[in-house]
DNA sequence: GACATGATTGCCT
DNA sequence: GGCAATCATGTCA
């Protein structure tokens, strides 16, 4: 995600959006592509750019952002690429696993939040101790078995958590439990009253602050309020653990996260 | 109703 | 790293 600057206080939005560079438009006339591989592994602001860098950008409908004061948005422009219904119709491993690195988007009338998914956990049905299908259909749990693609929301210590269906009929979801934040990043600060970029979506339940999800999502289909597109992400290494905070998990490991990301849940495992 | 529980967070040492 | 706060929902009376 490339932030483009249109203001002049370098220093202080370097480390407002924990940018890990900023480069300046001009000195990379000719190499455009090498800044997108760039791009890949690390956050890049750029000052600057030229009219022909933001045309080439907008004409691949690249991600990027526009930073101007505090406040950053899309360009009117951009459009996401939605994830099809059957990329959620499958098994919840699976799922999990390719949520990493997509786009998690909230809409919201003063504009959009962004976040990319780093961290995600899995959850089956009546066989799974750890999920909130445990204990059979009920009315507070009966989203789980929604066909792939819907929004499932349960509350738990006070926190909503996140949950999107997957598989035709089974019951089964994935947790999404971290996003580092890319767009939308004032809203996110007001939203959570929190202004630390690494403390804003590190966890299920800040993830739904800064969101502001609650339970008047539940069981709704994604696209509308919230939706999840792809992204040029993919080469990551992808690390994986006992699912967080559940009294009695699975055998396998369900817990699926991008290795080397600074914005996953600090939780220990217990 | 009353009381217990949890797929968490935040504050304190 | 330990522990209290938080609140929708379950369970039992």
């Amino acid at each position: 995600m490339l932030y483009l600057i249109l203001s002049h206080n370098y220093e202080e939005l370097k480390k407002s959006f924990c940018l890990d560079a900023i480069l300046k438009g001009e000195e990379f006339q000719n190499s455009w592509d090498k800044i997108l591989e760039e791009d890949l592994h690390r956050r890049i602001g750029i000052s600057s750019p030229s009219d022909d860098f933001l045309e080439y950008l907008l004409e691949k409908n690249y991600p990027l952002v526009m930073i101007d004061g505090d406040k950053d948005f899309l360009p009117r422009e951009y459009s996401f690429d939605i994830l099809p219904p059957t990329f959620f119709q499958r098994d919840a491993k699976k799922v999990a696993i390719e949520l990493l690195g997509k786009l998690l988007v909230r809409k919201l009338r003063e504009g959009y939040i962004v976040g990319k998914i780093v961290e995600t956990e899995a959850y089956y049905g009546p066989d799974d101790p750890a999920s909130r299908a445990y204990k059979g259909k009920k009315d507070y749990n009966k989203g789980m078995w929604l066909n792939g693609g819907h929004i499932f929301i349960y509350m738990v210590h006070a926190n909503w958590m996140l949950n999107i269906t997957t598989d035709k009929q089974d019951a089964q979801a994935v947790l999404i439990r971290a996003v580092e934040p890319i767009a939308g990043i004032h809203l996110m600060r007001k939203n959570r009253r929190r202004k630390n970029l690494k403390d804003l979506c590190s966890g299920p339940g800040k993830l739904s602050q800064s969101f502001y999800i609650t339970r008047d999502m539940n069981e709704k289909l994604l696209g509308s309020e919230l939706l999840i597109s792809s992204s040029p992400w993919k080469n990551f290494e992808i690390g994986k653990s006992h699912r967080i905070g559940v009294k009695h998990d699975l055998d396998e490991p369900l817990r699926f996260f991008i290795k080397d990301s600074l914005y996953i849940s600090r939780n220990k495992l217990r």
